[in-house]
RNA sequence: GGGGCUGUGGCUCAGUUGGGAGAGCACCUCGUUCGCAACGAGGGGGUCGGGGGUUCGACUCCCCCCAGCUCCA
C-alpha cells in the first residue's frame, strides 16, 4: 500500500526547527510493506521506526525564505526538491529487510565480513554496514578525482576513510585494509559505471597512501595520550578531561571513542559532556566567522532574478575580440540601477559579449568600452549567476545607462597571452602522461596573462630529469607548430575520439572538444591560439607538492616566457660579472666563496681569542685581592659581547677558585657589561647577576643573568668606568651578607 | 574561510619567569677489538622555518608571512 503525506520541511540540508532560510510545503510516499515486515503491535503505524513502512520518495516545494521574526517570504526562485533512495527502492523490490542484503550491497559486505572474518550479525552489523557503505562512496569520490584533504569536498572524502577505519578496529581489522576492498566494489559497480574500471588502480593508490598516513596520525596521538596518563596517575586522577579530550581529537586528530577505549583498559574514565561543549563552541566560532559572506548573497539574489530575466548572456569571444551590444541592466550597490551613472565602478549585464569571464581555471578577460556619451575600462568579468556574464565597469568620461547601444572591446595582447598558456597547459598535460604515465590527472589548473599553474596527481617526486625532459618536450610540440581546432560534439562522441575530461567536472549534453593534433584532446571551454607555434617558448618555473600524492607544475608561455628568460639571464651576467667570472662558472665561484668566507670568519674567530689571551696574559697585576677573593674589573673596547664572554670564561678557567671578573666595554658606541664568578663563590650566595644589574644602573642602562655568569648594557658611557670600580664595594656587601 | 599544534645539527628530539645552542644516532680521525646495534678518546656539522618589533641581551615575548599536521564550516 502507498500512503502519501504532507507535512513542511525546512532546508534540505537540516537545521534545527525554528532556523531561517529556505523551506516549504513538502510530501512524502511512504510505503507501507504489509504486517510481515513491522513488529506486530497494535499502536504500530508510519511513525513507528519498526520497519513496516518505509519511506521511498520525498518532495519539498522550496518557496518561502523564513526570515528571523518567523514570518516567511516568497523566494524569488523556487524550486522543488526531490530524491528517491536507491537502496530503499531495490530493497522494496527485492523485498528484503535489510538495505545491505540487496545485490546492490551483499558482494560488498561479504567482501567485508571476509575481511574482518567475522560473521553478518549481532554486533558485527553496525561496523560492517558503515563500512560497506563508507568504502562504496570512497571509491566513487576518489574516482571522481576527489583527494582527501583537510577542507572542502576533500576534507568530506578524508572523514568517511577515518570513520570507517574507526569502524574496522571495532572489529579487529587492522589498517591499511580498506583499499584492499576497492577491487570487488569496482567489480560489483563496473556494470553501470564502466570508468570506474580505468580508475581502480588509482583509487587503491589513493585509499592506501591516506590509510597509512592516518595510521601515522593515530601512533603520534597515542603517544601524546600516554603522556596524559602518566601524568594523570603521578596527580591520582582518574578521569581524562572534556578539554583535554578536545585537544586530542582537534590537535592531534585522535577520536574521543577510540581514546574511551583506550582509557578504560587504563582505568579511566572521559568526561563526554565536557568534550561536546568544547565541540559546540568550536562550531559556534566557526558560525561567527561566516558573517562576511551576508554581503554576497545580497549580490546573488540580483543576480538570481537577472537571470531569470535575460537568460544567459551570448558569449561571442571565440569568434570576436570586440562587439556592438544592449545594455541590459547596471548593477551599483547589489541593485538593479535603473538611473543614468557618470562615475564609479558598477557592474553591466549586456546582450552579448566578447568578454570570458573567469571559469575553467581560465583568468577573465580585461579590455574596454564606449558608447556615445561615454567611455572607460573593464577590469573584471565574471558570472553572477550560471550564464550570467557581469562585467565590471570603470567609467571614465560621460554617463551611460539602460537600453543604450555598447561597443566592447578586449585587450588583444592580454587575450593573446592567456590563450598560450592555456594551450601550453594542454600541451603540459599530454607531456605529463608521456614522461610520468597515465595515472597523471589533472586535478587543478590556473592559467593568467603572464603564469600558469597545472596541479596533478602523482605519487613520487619529479626528478630534475624528468622536469627538464618535460619542459624539453612541451617546447618540441610548440616546434611542430600543430593546429589547434575546437569542435562542438555530443559528450559520448567526445569520450570515442578519446578526450580528457576533468573529473568531478560537469558536462551538459554538448560539449567543447579542444585538440592540438593527435596528441591532445580535451573537453574545455577556454581560449586557445590557433597554433602551437605561436607559444614561442613554455618555461618552468617551479614544481612542488601541494598535498599527499598531488604535485603542482608553474610554468610560463609566450612573450611573457620570453621576457622572463632574458631577465633571468640578465641577473645572471650581473652577477658573473661581480664575480669576475663567466656565467657558466658562477656557480661553482660562489660555492669557493662560501667556503673561503667561513674559513676566515673562523679565522678571525681564532685571531681575536689569541690577542685576547695575550691582553689577558698582562692582567695579573690587575687582580686585586679582597678577603681571600680575587678580583678583576677591567675595561677593554671594540670588542663584542660574544668575545667578552670568551674572555671572561678563559679568566675564569685561569684564576681557578674565589674569581670574581667583569669586563666592561665600549663597542659601536654601546656599553656592554660581561662577568662571571666561579662556582665556589655562587654557594656561598654571591651572585654575578645582582652585579651587574646594579653597575648597569650606574651606567644609565640594565642587566642581569645567572648567578654565575650575567651581561649587562650602559647607555651612559662616560659613566663605564665608574661603574667597573663600583664592583669592588658591591661584592664587599655581598659577602657580608 | 575560522581555530589548535608543530617547525632547533644529516635523522629523532630536549631546551622550565628572556641571560653561554644541547643529547642520542649518523659522519670524520686515532686507538682497542674483529661473532652481528662493538668499545674508548677526540673532532667536524646549526641563518634555532622566514621577516619585522620590544630589550643591554630573543630559540624563548609581541606582530606579519611560509610549510606540515589537525579540528570546525
Amino acid at each position: 500500500m502507498i500512503i502519501e503525506l504532507f507535512g513542511w520541511a525546512k532546508k534540505p540540508t537540516g537545521g534545527d526547527a525554528g532556523e531561517t532560510g529556505p523551506c516549504g510545503p513538502c510530501s512524502e510516499i511512504i510505503i507501507d510493506r504489509g504486517k510481515a515486515f513491522g513488529c506486530q503491535k497494535k499502536t504500530c503505524d508510519i511513525n513507528c521506526d519498526c520497519g513496516r513502512h518505509s519511506e521511498l520518495w520525498n518532495l519539498v516545494f522550496t518557496q518561502f525564505d523564513r526570515k528571523k521574526d518567523g514570518s516567511l517570504e516568497p523566494l524569488p526562485q523556487k524550486n522543488i526538491d526531490t530524491g528517491m533512495g536507491l537502496e530503499r527502492a531495490s530493497a522494496i523490490m527485492q523485498k528484503m529487510e535489510d538495505h545491505f542484503l540487496t545485490d546492490l550491497f551483499s558482494p560488498i559486505v561479504q567482501s567485508v565480513c571476509e575481511k574482518a572474518k567475522v560473521k553478518y550479525e549481532k554486533t558485527n552489523i553496525r561496523p560492517v554496514r558503515i563500512i560497506s557503505d563508507h568504502i562504496r562512496a570512497i571509491t566513487f569520490l576518489i574516482a571522481d578525482g576527489v583527494f582527501p584533504a583537510n577542507d572542502g569536498r576533500g576534507y568530506v572524502l578524508r572523514r568517511l576513510i577515518r570513520n570507517a577505519a574507526r569502524q574496522g578496529e571495532t572489529i579487529k581489522i587492522k589498517l591499511p585494509f580498506l583499499y584492499e576492498l576497492v577491487p570487488g566494489i569496482v567489480k560489483t559497480m563496473a556494470d553501470s559505471y564502466p570508468d570506474l574500471k580505468d580508475r581502480k588502480e588509482h583509487v587503491i593508490q589513493v585509499l592506501k597512501s591516506e590509510e597509512d598516513s592516518y595510521k601515522r596520525t593515530l601512533s603520534e596521538g597515542s603517544k601524546i595520550l600516554d603522556e596524559i596518563f602518566q601524568k594523570h596517575k603521578e596527580k591520582k586522577q582518574k578521569i581524562i578531561q572534556g578539554k583535554e579530550l578536545f585537544k586530542l581529537y582537534d590537535t592531534y586528530g585522535l577520536p574521543p571513542d577510540l581514546v574511551e577505549e583506550i582509557a578504560k583498559d587504563e582505568g579511566f574514565d572521559v568526561d563526554k559532556t565536557g568534550f561536546q561543549k568544547e565541540m559546540d563552541s568550536q562550531k559556534e566560532k566557526g558560525k561567527l566567522a561566516w558573517t562576511g559572506e551576508m554581503k554576497i548573497a545580497d549580490s546573488e539574489t540580483v543576480y538570481a532574478h537577472l537571470a531569470e530575466r535575460f537568460g544567459s548572456t551570448k558569449f561571442v569571444g571565440y569568434e570576436k575580440l570586440e562587439c556592438d551590444t544592449e545594455i541590459l541592466s547596471i548593477i551599483k550597490d547589489s541593485v538593479d540601477y535603473h538611473g543614468k551613472i557618470d562615475k564609479g565602478e558598477v557592474g553591466l549585464i549586456v546582450e552579448s559579449t566578447p568578454f570570458y569571464a573567469e571559469m575553467g581555471g581560465q583568468v577573465f578577460d580585461t579590455g574596454s568600452f564606449e558608447t556615445k556619451k561615454a567611455k572607460g575600462e573593464i577590469d573584471n568579468v565574471y558570472y553572477g549567476k550560471e550564464g550570467l556574464i557581469v562585467h565590471h565597469l570603470k567609467i571614465e568620461k560621460g554617463e551611460i545607462g539602460k537600453g543604450e547601444k555598447i561597443h566592447l572591446t578586449v585587450n588583444k595582447q592580454r587575450r593573446q597571452n592567456i590563450a598560450c598558456h592555456h594551450t601550453a597547459t594542454h600541451l603540459l598535460q599530454y607531456t605529463l602522461r608521456t614522461v610520468l604515465g597515465n595515472h597523471v590527472q589533472q586535478s587543478g589548473s590556473f592559467v593568467e596573462e603572464n603564469y600558469l599553474r597545472f596541479d596533478f596527481s602523482h605519487f613520487a617526486q619529479i626528478t630534475k630529469d624528468e622536469l627538464s625532459k618535460i619542459e624539453e618536450l612541451v617546447n618540441e610540440k610548440i616546434r611542430e607548430v600543430i593546429p589547434v581546432k575546437t569542435e562542438n560534439l555530443q559528450l559520448a562522441e567526445a569520450k570515442r575520439k578519446g578526450a580528457l575530461s576533468f573529473f568531478g567536472e560537469k558536462y551538459g549534453e554538448l560539449v567543447r572538444m579542444v585538440s592540438a593534433g593527435d596528441i591532445s584532446k580535451e573537453l574545455c571551454g577556454g581560449i586557445h591560439v590557433k597554433n602551437t607555434g605561436e607559444i614561442g617558448i613554455f618555461h618552468i618555473l617551479n614544481e612542488s607538492s601541494v598535498g599527499k600524492g598531488l604535485r603542482r607544475i608553474e610554468a610560463i608561455a609566450g612573450k611573457p616566457a620570453y621576457l622572463k628568460i632574458r631577465d633571468k639571464l640578465h641577473s645572471l651576467e650581473k652577477i658573473s660579472i661581480l664575480l669576475k667570472t663567466s656565467p657558466e662558472l658562477a656557480d661553482k665561484r660562489i660555492q669557493e666563496l662560501v667556503e673561503q668566507q667561513k674559513y676566515l670568519l673562523k679565522q678571525v674567530e681564532m685571531l681575536t681569542e689569541k690577542t685576547l689571551l695575550e691582553k689577558l696574559n698582562n692582567l695579573s697585576d690587575k687582580i686585586k685581592i679582597v678577603n681571600g677573593i680575587s678580583m678583576i674589573s677591567f675595561r677593554t673596547d671594540g670588542i663584542d659581547r660574544e668575545t667578552l664572554r670568551r674572555a671572561v670564561d678563559i679568566l675564569k678557567d685561569k684564576m681557578k677558585k674565589s674569581s670574581v671578573i667583569v669586563l666592561g666595554g665600549v663597542k659601536d658606541n654601546n656599553g656592554i657589561f660581561v662577568g662571571g664568578i666561579t662556582a665556589d663563590l655562587v654557594e656561598k650566595g654571591l651572585n654575578m647577576g645582582k652585579i651587574i644589574s646594579e653597575i648597569s644602573k650606574i651606567a644609565g642602562g640594565s642587566g642581569g643573568g645567572r648567578a654565575d655568569m650575567a651581561t649587562g648594557g650602559a647607555k651612559d658611557i662616560n659613566a663605564l668606568d665608574k661603574a667597573l670600580q663600583e664592583v669592588e664595594n658591591i661584592v664587599k656587601k655581598q659577602v657580608k651578607i
